[in-house]
DNA sequence: CGCGTTTGACCGGCGC
DNA sequence: GCGCCGGTCAAACGCG
């Protein structure tokens, strides 16, 4: 499913943001030794499990230290691994106008919004109207009558899981993020030409999903939106992903 | 044969 | 109430 990793790249811009929830950081990577702070609002009980930033708490700041120098910065507590799946051809950057090997761009943000909607809103989440979301606990496990398609109707998430919005510049959609996911839909969301796809983790028991678009202003430019908390590891062997001194996420500045 | 993708249909939320 | 739209389902299909 997931394009094969041939790098496990991760690049960023210099001075990439940190968009979270309305709420930017800039993050100052002018130094070899550079760090940024994410302040988490009191309302967003998320982690960043992608990275494996966790922080669960209300009002903490997390601190992720980036070291290393030069153009290439190694991100080395974090984990699992992020990698994309850049393909390495020089050749297949150079329609970019720029090499997206040499330069790269995440914007993060994130959400426990009712509804996703990673729109091509560059910076920031849009608040969902939380209180139309009502949740009924009685509203579950109809069965559709007379329809020309039996199917069952589960329970839908009136209450949706915390959700974790980055956005990417990359060729490729699907970021190896060390989890197996299955693809369950894809649609064409209305004033955007790329559709959207969505994909479940595979794991049983396993709710996590994500979608993955990209930006209509800018191609080049894929969201991934994560719903949910991984209530196990990663699919790769521990010491894979458990970043070591040589093997970790590398991000260019 | 098992697993993952594709794709059209269905469902519910939401705005008017 | 109606229609639009995003999200999900599931059968069909493809591939190893």
């Amino acid at each position: 499913m997931f394009p094969s990793t041939t790098s496990g790249l991760v690049m960023m811009n210099r001075g990439a943001n940190l968009v979270e929830n309305h709420q930017e950081i800039n993050m100052d990577t002018t130094n070899s030794h550079s760090s940024f702070n994410l302040q988490q609002p009191s309302h967003l009980p998320l982690s960043f499990s992608p990275f494996g930033i966790q922080n669960n708490l209300t009002n903490e700041t997390t601190t992720c230290t980036v070291r290393g120098g030069g153009d290439h910065t190694n991100i080395s507590h974090l984990r699992p691994p992020f990698s994309s799946s850049l393909p390495q051809e020089h050749g297949d950057h150079d329609h970019l106008g720029e090499s997206s090997a040499q330069r790269s761009h995440i914007d993060l943000w994130a959400s426990n919004d009712k509804l996703g909607s990673a729109s091509a809103s560059v910076v920031g989440v849009e608040r969902m109207n939380h209180s139309k979301s009502r949740t009924n606990p009685n509203n579950n496990s109809l069965l559709s009558v007379g329809g020309m398609r039996m199917k069952k109707v589960k329970a839908r998430r009136k209450v949706r899981e915390p959700r974790f919005c980055f956005k990417t510049m990359s060729e490729v959609d699907v970021l190896d993020d060390g989890y197996k996911w299955r693809k369950y839909g894809q649609k064409v969301v209305k004033n955007t030409q790329h559709p959207r796809s969505y994909y479940r983790c595979t794991q049983e028991n396993c709710r996590v999903k994500k979608r993955i678009e990209r930006l209509a202003e800018d191609p080049r430019m894929v969201i991934t939106t994560y719903e949910g908390r991984h209530v196990h590891s990663p699919s790769h062997d521990d010491e894979e992903s458990q970043p070591s001194s040589s093997s970790k996420v590398t991000l260019f500045w």
